[in-house]
DNA sequence: CGTTATTTTGATAAGTGTCAACTAGCGTGG
DNA sequence: CCACGCTAGTTGACACTTATCAAAATAACG
């Protein structure tokens, strides 16, 4: 047996089945475990597919689980006390989603696209947690990062124009999915309607911007929601994302 | 020796002098210490006070202290790449400050008015949250709950218009200096522009709406930065924040 | 192939930004 | 002490952006 390449222990052998081709073992959440730990959470661990618009979390229900998607994109919706509903977000394989000190469930997460993820036991994890600072660690700054992306998505929102919003989601979506690409084609998870809520803007001026957008070239669109970037540089300028 | 009660028990004498007399000792981030905790961390703190418009924590600095706020307020501030600076939030009495796995400070807190804190060693207070998952938890909870209230301002701004933002920001700032209120006299701890800065809008757009509130008899100025709350009612409809 | 929902486009109204003038407050120096 | 200039704030006129209302075009679907 040739386990020289290995970058985890002598006991890879002792993954379990499910985790050995599964691309989170090597850069998601599950890389930070160890394989004994990996094994001790396995049993609470359960792999789940669900098609597009179910509920992934629902608002308001325990706050049971932790879910790291592993394929597809979920949107993040609030009902807000007013009674309407707000997008607060878009996840992404790879990311990790839950609370852990929220008794319910604050927001729903329903899948935009078709998607693949792993549910965790909250309680299992949490334990876990609390017996490795380094799993503990990993879980705050999860948090840490998601406040530091809502920040700057927030001066995003209160600063930029209609233009700059529409092409700053294309541009973090797009990042997302393909992050090196110049060119990339790419299947909105959002509608247009969804999109203008998302931003604060009307699904009109949502429309007329992406249509703006692709008379100047920078973006193509076949079916609504199948856009092709076709001047990353540009999309990023018009965004107004100087850096990065 | 019974521990379990003892938070405010038998060893209340070993509590360190200066902290006997903080109200943050009943309520604050030390309500959460033991005493014995408290003893551990007490020569790793020191109790500071800055005039208004120094910093408390400067961005790009290394990242070795918390500031545990005890009286005034504190502006935040980040310079983002285009070379603008963006104020990303206001701190008040009680509020704990730092980030736990940044390298480098990643905001400029400002003192906004004269203010009193306490500076607490980083590593100090990082080991003690290794140590006791109480801790831990408190400051893992911290960063939740800026994270929900960083997102709720979020859709603020995305959605709001300049009039709801700038009474929701008065709203917001007599909410923390006198909450039970239904009318209150509080000094703008910001000028217009940082208040334009915040929002998203121009310093006359503010002073526009803020003439236009004081017209409809909603507030009252005086000196400029004087503002007094006559219909916290009101205020907080034409912030549009329905319940709460 | 018609029916329905979504998206796009157009015309107009409302809101905000921009530019400019004016006012109030305040410290400085004559 | 007053005149002066400086800064922050207010107000007005106008331009530009976005919302609103309405209608047409396109896609989705039985």
């Amino acid at each position: 047996m040739n386990m020289s390449a290995a970058r985890h222990s002598v006991d890879e052998a002792a993954v379990p089945a499910r985790c050995r081709t599964c691309t989170s073992r090597q850069h998601g959440f599950c890389s930070d475990l160890t394989v004994g730990e990996l094994h001790r959470l396995s049993p609470h661990v359960s792999r789940r597919r669900a098609d597009a618009a179910s509920q992934v979390l629902s608002q308001g229900l325990a706050n049971t689980s932790y879910v790291h998607l592993l394929d597809g994109v979920v949107k993040l919706t609030a009902l807000v006390r007013d009674g309407t509903e707000q997008i607060v977000g878009l996840r992404f394989a790879g990311d990790f989603l839950g609370q852990r000190f929220a008794r319910d469930v604050g927001f729903t997460a329903a899948a935009a696209t078709d998607v693949e993820y792993c549910r965790v036991s909250k309680p299992a994890l949490d334990a876990l947690a609390d017996q490795s600072t380094r799993i503990a660690h990993r879980m705050h700054r999860w948090v840490a990062t998601e406040l530091d992306e809502t920040r700057g998505l927030m001066l995003a929102l209160a600063q930029r124009d209609a233009r700059q919003k529409v092409a700053g989601l294309l541009y973090r979506i797009s990042q997302r999915q393909s992050p090196a690409a110049l060119r990339t084609t790419l299947d909105l998870p959002l509608s247009r309607s969804e999109m203008g809520n998302y931003l604060g803007i009307t699904v009109e001026t949502v429309s007329r911007q992406l249509s703006r957008l692709k008379r100047e070239g920078l973006i193509s669109i076949e079916r609504k929601t199948l856009v092709t970037i076709e001047d990353m540089g540009r999309l990023a300028a018009a965004a107004n994302i100087s850096g990065q």
